[in-house]
DNA sequence: AAGTAGTCCTGAGTGC
DNA sequence: TGCACTCAGGACTACT
């Protein structure tokens, strides 16, 4: 399930292979994922690719012809690269192909895959001049990344807002990025209960948890992104973090700090995991 | 404006 | 072994 570090892998990871090279062919196999797939996507070829970027969720793949490439993993998206000449890339199993929606080829020979189980994930083609414009970057909260997300940007964020604060920094239209794995971690690094309401947290718990969402997706982008099962980095090979959360899938077992077990409750339909002992 | 519920989808897990 | 059911989850739309 990608969230913002993992996102920011895949970007990091494709990059290398695909920047600079011509797009050969493209391959619909799924048209109907999220949105519908654009059909002027069938006319990318001989686009060169400029550069890839991580916006929020999205990856940003820019092209040579003023257009770029929108694609959002979802819940169970991948997007890999595979090589023509690697016989083990080609030998995947069935079940692997099964859920390939987009086949990008390049002139290397190299493919940009895109598959999604799910199909929750979504492949657009924008006008890179007009990015700003683009419904579903309209009102995208802020970068948790960026300098930006101050203690005052936090603060203004959670103010007045009877939300819970999980709730709050799990929307995207106030603060992008942070799903609900890093929202539990998060909310545990800083000591935060979960189900308090955003406008009553303190000045101290806002510093705090400014600090831990930051740490906790810095520490994520530097694990390689995190991955319970449906992730695996640009390469193709699984991700490594699963094993290094605090609350997360946790429940009943003893908290890291106190021993106390981690309870959970749900919120929304989403699971939330948290000490009751170190989060108050 | 802000908050909440419903929706999309498929595979894994559970109970009988 | 197999069937029926529930659950996970991002982010949209539609409703209160």
């Amino acid at each position: 399930m990608p969230e913002l570090p993992e996102v920011e892998t895949v970007c990091k990871g494709i990059e290398p292979h695909i920047v600079g090279r011509t797009i050969d062919s493209v391959k619909v196999l799924t048209p109907k994922l999220r949105i519908p797939v654009p059909t002027a996507i069938k006319k990318l070829p001989g686009a060169k690719i400029l550069s890839v970027k991580r916006k929020a969720k999205y990856i940003l793949i820019e092209l040579s012809n003023q257009e770029t490439l929108v694609i959002h993993l979802g819940m169970s998206g991948r997007l890999t690269i595979g090589n023509s000449k690697d016989i083990n890339y080609y030998h995947r199993s069935k079940k692997q192909h099964k859920h390939d929606h987009l086949i990008i080829t390049l002139d290397n020979g190299k493919e940009i895959v895109f598959n999604d189980t799910r199909k929750f994930g979504l492949v657009d083609l924008i006008d890179s001049q007009s990015q700003q414009n683009y419904k579903f970057f309209k009102k995208l909260g802020v970068e948790p990344l960026e300098k930006s997300f101050s203690k005052q940007t936090l603060k203004n964020i959670c103010k007045s807002r009877s939300k819970n604060i999980k709730a709050v920094i799990m929307d995207a239209n106030l603060l992008v990025g942070v799903g609900n794995i890093y929202a539990c971690e998060a909310l545990f690094l800083a000591g935060v209960d979960p189900r308090k309401e955003a406008g009553k947290l303190t000045e101290e718990e806002i510093t705090k948890l400014r600090k831990s969402i930051v740490q906790t997706l810095r520490k994520a982008i530097k694990a390689g992104g995190s991955t319970i099962q449906d992730y695996a980095k640009a390469d193709g090979n699984a991700g490594y973090f699963q094993h290094q959360f605090n609350v997360y899938d946790r429940e009943g077992k003893p908290c890291k700090k106190c021993q106390c077990p981690i309870l959970r409750f749900k919120d929304n339909g989403r699971s939330t995991y948290y000490c009751e002992t170190c989060q108050d």
